[in-house]
DNA sequence: TATGAATGAGATTTCATTCAT
DNA sequence: CATGAATGAAATCTCATTCAT
């Protein structure tokens, strides 16, 4: 269940959106080699599964093509991870992560004006797009994959999805703190209608032959969308 | 893969729709009770089963499962339905049609101007969060279902989201053929984000506790960002 | 656990014994052609895995080998058994329910003198040592199988031995009652030592070369050690 | 199979013993420290094999378990022990080889008659049951852990029994050639039902909540059957 | 036409054993 | 010597699909 809404203004969006995104990445103590050696074999095991689950899906794929894709025995996925439901978790915990910072790397209180936040709605865009184009897999797990494997794991998704929509509605409390933006939105609605908005596009450039250029046509769309509205002025 | 972009504006967009759809392999010989009475047992089965699939997804909802819903015996399904898949893809096309049917039930040439078409697209949004209150497994299938699958379903999704996106085109390019929309819009992905923020209202519609109260601020929401953007005046 | 001990004279053993001796052993309405044959397949079944389970013992023992040993497919076991340990119960219910039968089957209250209970006693050891020779594999499935399966299992031979004890304490008490036995036993632990003897006899004609001239020798040893201990007189 | 069968009376039964209970494998050179730590290691891992295959059975216990009940790496336990069966032959043997060293301790012509011949027995039984208190786990293993590994390792145990009946018979003979047991016993078989009894009281001591009391109890009552039988007198 | 008994492909998971460090 | 990472054989169990009744 999604229960967090409505987020404070002005909070630090990137500690929360760490617990939110789950608990599994961790990030042991950088000299415990033993420790380091799970840890990479798991990153090995990860990338190896994202592959795979972005090509077959969650159900069609199985622990054998996970473990071949890596050229490992497949009884050697179970000494890291205790059944596949786990790795899909690690995976998509790892994915949600990374999609998350993008949004989360800009701080919600630098915009000034209209045009500085037009600017950083542009740079969280293409960011989003480049991710997308960096790592196709990363949109699959999230979009499609996380999907198949239970109720759970879609609530995981949708709460990190809610945690963008949070954190974009602290840039609109923003601005409309400081007078740029329209002080009767829906703030919440409205962030997540942007953050709809804005994943549409992640998931047409995921699938775009020309990923490039669809992620800059994206930006530009959403940019006018959201400044301009669609009315002939 | 998704290959239709860019319609013809002007067009009947009911008709092709129903192309685009897919195979509804709907057989409406209305004079023969043989095929009728077919017809019908299909329907029956696609009842029982769109509401074991939205409860338990496509891969842990059992034939056996969708039979005893509708009391018969499981064997019979076989008599109605080639295979498992079959069904989800019969299901997944009634739902479809019954989704873009909301959209394109509106005629793209009927406003004159911008308070017309306001009005319009108030219309669709809140017929289809209607829909999602009416018949929520509707949603489920849709948004969750189909994507359990296989790619090709999911796919099948895409083509309607894009024939949606499309229709939604041909409003755009009936506003700025009457001066009344931004000509320098990006019509198509322009369409397509309307339609993301849309469905993004319908997902968590579709998830509310109270899907009416939320129906009514999300066609508030779209219709003000589209119309009036988020910046103040 | 064993929690009943020390049985009170004179109630009814064949009752006690049944409740005892598990609960598996579901004999239906005898109309019922459904239940019938459900019934009589699970038999079918018991009949393969007691061959089975005596060749290779419980863990060795595959669903595929039951399967092919009675020309099934190994799916169809599921539709009967739940799962392996079920079929293992089954066939141990089963048996110890005929062995146990022998033993209730003779009235505790019989025999009025010590030559009648002495009768009587080599009428229980001969129905055991026949028993033993007539279904070889039940004292396999009773003395080695039972014992692979886990401690519950055990447990349930436990309370079948345990049931047989107090049983023949009853038939001490008789003897007590009736003056020709000595009243100075220690009832429940000369039961339970009597039944021990008396398995072990079992178990030794289970595995002789000639089990029956085995069979008739310890008959003929464990009463004359009863009766008249080994002391020359 | 069981193939030694009465005993020659009057030989020694402790030497002939060792080569029954099985092939314990000791390498007693006694000054080669090299060896003497190798056997030590072995004890070490005996020891805390026999503690996880009574508390979970053979097939449920773990390489791994007993190694890390040693507080060692589990590939160390292969250095000393071929594999998990071996560990358990050695466990098996160590425990038979004390359990009939309670019998063969005692010399089977000592007794001169039936008084002295009852307290023997009553030493004997007692001091089993004194052994099944001090090393509960040694119990556990002759009575369940063994059966669960191979028909072998039955036979194995089997085997000892027989051994240990073999001893009970000499005591029998040397009772009859000295006039105060019935010289018509059937003097293996009565002999193997009292090895009988008196493990079925092993085995309920074994199980006892107060083991103490209960070896008392079936000491008397062992002795009480073999000596006076149950007829009133 | 309706049924459900039978089937077996196929996937996950465990753990004894090997062997390089 | 000691270790534990890697391995893969093997077994259970599920369920879509077939087909005789």
């Amino acid at each position: 269940m999604v229960t967090a809404h409505h987020a404070t203004p002005g909070a630090s969006a990137a500690i929360r959106l760490d617990a939110l995104t789950g608990s599994t990445a961790k990030k042991p103590a950088r000299r415990l080699s033993a420790a380091e050696l799970t840890e990479s074999r798991r990153e090995e095991i990860a990338d190896a599964a994202i592959k795979v689950f972005a090509l077959h899906g969650y159900r069609d794929a199985s622990i054998a093509q996970i473990a071949s894709q890596m050229g490992a025995g497949h009884g050697t996925i179970y000494r890291y991870f205790e059944n596949k439901r786990a790795i899909a978790e690690y995976v998509l915990n790892r994915s949600l992560l990374k999609l998350t910072s993008v949004v989360t790397d800009e701080p919600p209180e630098a915009s000034n004006n209209a045009a500085e936040y037009r600017a950083q709605v542009e740079r969280i865009g293409r960011g989003l797009y480049d991710l997308m184009i960096a790592e196709p897999e990363l949109g699959s797990v999230v979009f499609f994959v996380a999907g198949q494997v239970d109720s759970e794991m879609r609530e995981q998704v949708q709460g990190a999805f809610d945690a963008v929509a949070q954190v974009t509605e602290m840039y609109l409390h923003n601005g409309i703190k400081k007078d740029f933006l329209d002080p009767s939105l829906d703030t919440f609605r409205t962030a997540a209608a942007i953050v709809g908005m804005i994943f549409e596009g992640a998931r047409r450039v995921h699938l775009a032959d020309n990923p490039r250029a669809e992620g800059e046509s994206w930006s530009a769309t959403v940019t006018h969308l959201m400044f301009d509205g669609i009315v002939a002025r």
